[in-house]
DNA sequence: TCCGCTATTGCAATTATTTGCAATAATATA
DNA sequence: TATATTATTGCAAATAATTGCAATAGCGGA
């Protein structure tokens, strides 16, 4: 039993109807890599039936979305990228400089949580953020002209 | 002595050419509204010159985020929105039921900024991040609901 | 099992965003 | 100020994502 079967689940509770289509959409990006595109999904929910369209592959994760049984983040080169938060929670560093990605434990993202809760009631999801900045490398490299930068 | 100055300054340090389009588009963005959408400024860019170009506006807008001087997030509707940082720092809070968005003081930020820095000496930006959850009003209101779904 | 209601789909059209390329214009240099 | 260099622009085409609408098919009740 694994958790795509968990999103089926809740989507029928819920009222929605569980078509072949949103089965193998959920499955699919459940099982396969941690970040896929709407395109990627597409693509191989085709091998398994001619069953499906593109813009169902797109409604479909807009509605895991908003259940916030997927999280959605707009990768380096603009396209959206999405991933079940069931494939573990992401913080994503993304460097300005040189493009790299690094992921760090969502851990970290706790003490946050907790405290918006506090102050606002407001919930928030454990999930998927991407943070943009420089990384340690650039740092070190790019001393001298983000000085020189910064004194503009 | 406005901020979009500092901005086009530091373009310019950095050896990129300030043409009247970079000057007007940064402008717009960094006088008008907190979020503004690329038609938005272009339009308004417009008002002021017939020699614009909605691709430059999207070009000088990735500009302006590669370099940290502005944020990028997508709005409820899926359109992308741009922010000076000079706004101000967000930290917005979008309630996945209603729909509803809340902004939260950004020092909120500062401590999970500190510590992936301490960890990773990645240096995030102290920048526009939205959250997505259940605010209050919905957790009251749907505590019933939400528990059922948790059952599943 | 069949029927009716209506949510969901596929398709095509629309909108949003990105990109290649030739023309233009910003800057450095003389 | 005139010239060379090359970054930037505008345009049009490509790609990514959304949406309206008629046809289809889940699912609950007879
Ligand atoms: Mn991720
Ligand atoms: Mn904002
Ligand atoms: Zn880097
Ligand atoms: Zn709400």
């Amino acid at each position: 039993m694994t958790h795509c079967h968990t999103y089926i689940q809740a989507l029928r509770n819920q009222g929605y109807r569980i078509t072949p289509q949103r089965e193998m959409i959920i499955e699919t990006l459940a099982h396969g890599d941690v970040h896929m595109s709407a395109e990627e999904i597409y693509q191989q929910v085709l091998q398994r039936s001619k069953a499906v369209n593109l813009a169902t592959v797109y409604r479909t994760l807009d509605l895991l979305v908003d259940k916030g049984y997927a999280t959605r983040f707009m990768d380096s080169d603009g396209k959206l990228m999405y991933a079940t938060e069931k494939h573990g929670t992401h913080l994503h560093l993304t460097c300005r400089i040189c493009g790299n990605n690094y992921q760090t434990d969502a851990n970290l993202l706790n003490p946050l949580i907790r405290q918006i809760e506090e102050m606002t009631g407001f919930k928030a999801d454990f999930e998927h953020i991407a943070l943009s900045g420089i990384c340690k490398n650039c740092l070190d490299q790019n001393i001298n002209t983000l000085k020189k930068e910064k004194e503009v």
